[in-house]
RNA sequence: GGGGUGGUAGUUCAGCACGGUUAGAACGCCGGCCUGUCACGUCGGAGGUCGCGGGUUCAAGUCCCGUCCACCCCGCCA
């Protein structure tokens, strides 16, 4: 089969565009042969590009020279076409394809390239094992219903841009190759060839930059941006990601919040997804009290209870050494969920096992009192007023776990979603947007013996809060907040410290010396010095977006060229190892 | 680092519990026939390191041990 350039021809019509009302002219198409089906006498191609495919028929009676090229035709070959488009008879008219009342009856055609047989079938008839799409990427992106995720990608970040800016927010650009920052995720390392022996690292966010746009008094900036952390990966995490980051000055939380719903109104009105009036907020310690969690998914309920206060005196030595601890007791009211068989519940204490309970205690509540292995252990005045604690009706299923805060919190708001999951309780078309507010500003970190910031240390107190930070810390809120949809989190920010005295506190209290503060942030000491505006951003997953609005289960589906779990390119094989003098040229020497 | 699931033809899978002729199917591929198909039809054909290594056995795709890869989860991800 010979093969032919382009020549003089002109691509005239996309296949996928093609109507009725275009019958009877001449076009030129050109694409790939997305089928074909060979009478012998006749053949039948579909001709595919991005806008879909188009039916060309291959007669040797009216196009002998196209004939003869169709029969050298295979499944993605690339071939242009040259004929008249016709509309075709009523019993052969296909309903199935948009383009279905019309075909291209070939004259001419020419064979611009062709293809091995494929390593998987691209018609979706058969579910591909990913390493094998992956490995092949660029046919699977060939594929229609792979593209749709892209250009929806593709219609959101444009959407996202001319949003912001008609809120009057300008696009700057930040560095990738920049300095490594302590705390947070483990930084990607760019070693310095001008500079043996020192390193830049990508970007995980560019929050400091950001803040210094603020000091340069742009006022507000955004910035769809990729960035980089070397941390295990999940079906929602990849070690390059894409943000929507911005940040305003003179802003207070509500002015972040509403810049925020804003892109997601648009985000989910391009998605076709109802979005809400006003959306919901829970402060963090609403949220962890009736959830467990500070990522709840509000698609069902299902909620938490205290029931600590009922069982204050209990005699119970669960509830009572988990007391004595300074512990507590929660329960997860399932409504109707005494039909739990026996065997369900008994395979309840596994699912709360990962995250250190010792077992799950249940109760049925029934007409003539409690079914459950504890109720000879509650007297009947506990059993009231846990009952009342957390609104049981006759029916429930109370489950109970009683331990440290963190182990009953974290407990059962998996046992929580493990439920809802089991019993199929989350409707799959509701869209459950929260906002989480009033996060602590710093938690004790046990293993490192000191406070670490729950957000990152350059959020800012509030302003309330500014006097107890040396006093009490754990108990000072942050100006923080997370944006949740169904469960993940879409994004966080907060507001940041303008002030060098306040943001030396805050380095003090995380275990920063002044030394190391200077060190690795007098830029940004520096900066706070001259004039900084109060100001304060958000960034979003803009691939977390793109997941839940086309309905993808994973990251992967949505990044063009992802990694693998183990943080590697299947097409390219990336990471790889590296000339000895590319190592030599940067001072480097491997270790193994 | 830990727990779980999977790996057999180009692809998707069956075969494995209970070891035993030449490892099957569908789709795809190659060749023949076919002028209205659109999951075209039809006749024929090719195609296998049963992930890899070791062990048990007269005999291993099947049993045992190790290992690699992919995926899900925990740890980790301010």
């Amino acid at each position: 089969m010979t093969l032919e350039g382009l020549g003089d021809w002109v691509r005239s019509h996309c296949c996928g565009t093609l109507r009725r009302e275009h019958a009877g002219q001449t076009l030129t198409l050109m694409g790939w042969v997305d089928g074909r089906r060979d009478h012998g006498g006749l053949v039948f191609v579909d001709l595919r590009d991005r806008t879909g495919v188009v039916q060309v028929v291959f007669d040797p009676a009216r196009g002998p020279q196209a004939f003869r090229i169709a029969e050298m035709l295979r499944n993605e070959s690339v071939v242009a076409v040259r004929g008249v488009l016709t509309e075709r008879t009523p019993d052969t008219v296909n309903l199935n394809i948009a383009t279905g009342e019309v075909e291209l009856v070939a004259r001419e055609a020419r064979v611009l390239n062709r293809s091995r047989p494929l390593p998987f079938a691209l018609d979706g008839a058969q579910e591909v094992a990913e390493a094998t799409r992956l490995k092949y990427r660029y046919l699977d992106l060939r594929r229609p219903e792979v593209q749709r995720r892209f250009i929806f990608r593709h219609r959101l970040a444009k959407a996202v841009r001319d949003y912001l800016d008609s809120e009057g927010f300008i696009e700057l650009e930040t560095p990738f190759l920049t300095r490594s920052t302590p705390e947070g995720a483990r930084d990607y390392l760019v070693p310095s060839r001008v500079n043996p022996g020192k390193f830049y690292a990508l970007p995980q966010s560019p929050q400091l930059f950001k803040q210094l746009f603020m000091v340069s008094g742009f006022d507000r900036y955004f910035q769809i941006v990729r960035c980089f952390r070397d941390e295990d990966l999940r079906a929602d995490r990849q070690p390059e990601f894409t943000q929507i980051d911005l940040e305003m000055s003179f802003a207070r939380p509500e002015d972040v919040m509403r810049v925020t719903e804003g892109i997601l109104r648009v985000a989910c009105s391009l998605a076709g997804v109802e979005f809400p009036e006003t959306v919901r907020r829970l402060t963090y310690d609403e949220a962890i009290a009736r959830y467990g969690i500070d990522r709840p998914d509000l698609r069902f309920g299902l909620e938490l209870s205290d029931v600590s206060a009922a069982v204050r005196t209990t005699e119970f030595k669960v509830f009572r050494a988990a007391l004595d601890a300074g512990g507590m007791v929660k329960v997860l009211r399932l409504p109707q969920g005494e039909r739990l068989s026996r065997r369900e519940l008994d395979a309840l204490p596994e699912v709360v096992a990962p995250f250190g309970a010792k077992g799950v205690a249940w109760v049925r509540v029934q007409s003539d009192g409690w079914q459950s292995p504890i109720a000879k252990f509650l007297s009947a005045p506990e059993k009231a007023a846990i009952e009342q604690a957390c609104g049981a009706q006759i029916g429930d299923l109370l489950l109970f776990v009683a331990d440290s805060p963190k182990v009953v919190n974290e407990s059962l708001a998996h046992l929580r979603l493990h439920l809802a999951h089991q019993l199929e309780l989350i409707p799959s078309n509701r869209w459950e947007f929260v906002w989480i507010t009033d996060f602590p500003l710093v938690e004790w970190d046990d293993e490192e013996k000191r406070y670490v910031a729950v957000h990152h240390p350059f959020t800012s107190p509030r302003e309330e809060d500014w006097d107890r930070l040396d006093a009490d810390p754990a108990g000072v809120k942050a100006l923080a907040y997370d944006i949740v949809l169904n469960g993940t989190e879409l994004g966080g920010g907060s507001i940041r410290i303008h002030r060098p005295d306040i943001q030396e506190k805050v380095f003090r209290l995380l275990g920063i010396g002044e030394e190391e503060a200077r060190q690795k942030f007098g830029f940004l000491l520096d900066a706070l010095g001259y004039g900084a505006p109060p100001h304060g951003g958000i960034a979003l997953g803009f691939d977390r977006l793109v997941m839940l609005l086309t309905g993808a289960q994973s990251l992967r589906d949505v990044i063009a060229f992802p990694k693998t779990q183990k943080a590697v390119c299947p097409l390219t094989d990336a990471p790889s190892e590296v000339d000895a003098k590319q190592l030599r040229e940067l001072g480097i020497k491997l270790a193994t």
